[in-house]
DNA sequence: ATCTCGATTCCCT
DNA sequence: GGGAATCGAGATT
């Protein structure tokens, strides 16, 4: 039933893209279940020119090393001692990722994904935001580096998105003029999303 | 070796 | 809406 997007599906233009990937489902097969759940919110960083983007000028390290790989390819990095899931696309050599910022669960896993984040007080803050979904699917740093086309961790078809706002992104208040840049994706009334307009 | 500062989350007011 | 928690990457000494 679930099948895989082709690496084909992340070799588009990096905004198109983001948008592309709301309502795609994101699936983790894991030891105790399966948990997959709806893709409602992204953003998109783009790499040289974007003053928030890790790859900022090209900046080239240990870390920022996979944004410069091929479309599809995993960027999990740790903020706060949170885990946080990309998605690197464009060309090879220029290092744009889109992050995954929020994610609608299926009803059968919403049992899983409660065990695993104990601090949630309601459906809605088991992945409402980019660590937080990470938490609850069980997403960690191993997956750095791997590919988001290939089983465990992958993206299928999902359902389509009526409405789509774009807004500021999250957290990057000290970012100088990208700040205000209007890549951030989700899907409008959705109560899954971080932080709503 | 040391310092700074987050692509966050949680708890409190 | 504000502040603490918390720790590693990246820059600086």
């Amino acid at each position: 039933m679930n099948v895989p997007l082709s690496q084909s599906f992340y070799n588009q233009p990096t905004l198109e893209l983001a948008i592309a990937l709301l309502g795609k489902k994101l699936i983790h097969d894991t030891d105790d279940g399966i948990c997959e759940g709806y893709i409602v919110e992204t953003e998109a960083y783009m790499g040289p020119h974007d003053r928030a983007a890790h790859s900022y000028n090209n900046r080239r390290t240990a870390r920022t090393e996979v944004m410069f790989g091929e479309a599809g390819t995993i960027y999990t990095y740790t903020m706060h001692t949170h885990v946080l899931l990309n998605i690197v696309c464009a060309q090879k050599n220029i290092p744009h990722a889109i992050l995954i910022r929020a994610i609608e669960p299926l009803e059968h896993c919403i049992p899983l994904l409660k065990e695993r984040r104990k601090a949630a007080k309601n459906n809605a803050q088991l992945t409402n935001g980019p660590g937080k979904l990470c938490q609850a699917f069980n997403i960690n740093m191993s997956y750095n580096g791997k590919s988001i086309f290939l089983p465990p961790l992958y993206i299928a078809e999902g359902k389509d998105i009526k409405q789509i706002v774009e807004s500021k992104r999250v957290g990057i208040e000290n970012s100088g003029e990208a700040k205000d840049f209007l890549w951030r994706f989700y899907e409008q009334d959705n109560v899954y999303v971080s932080k709503r307009d």
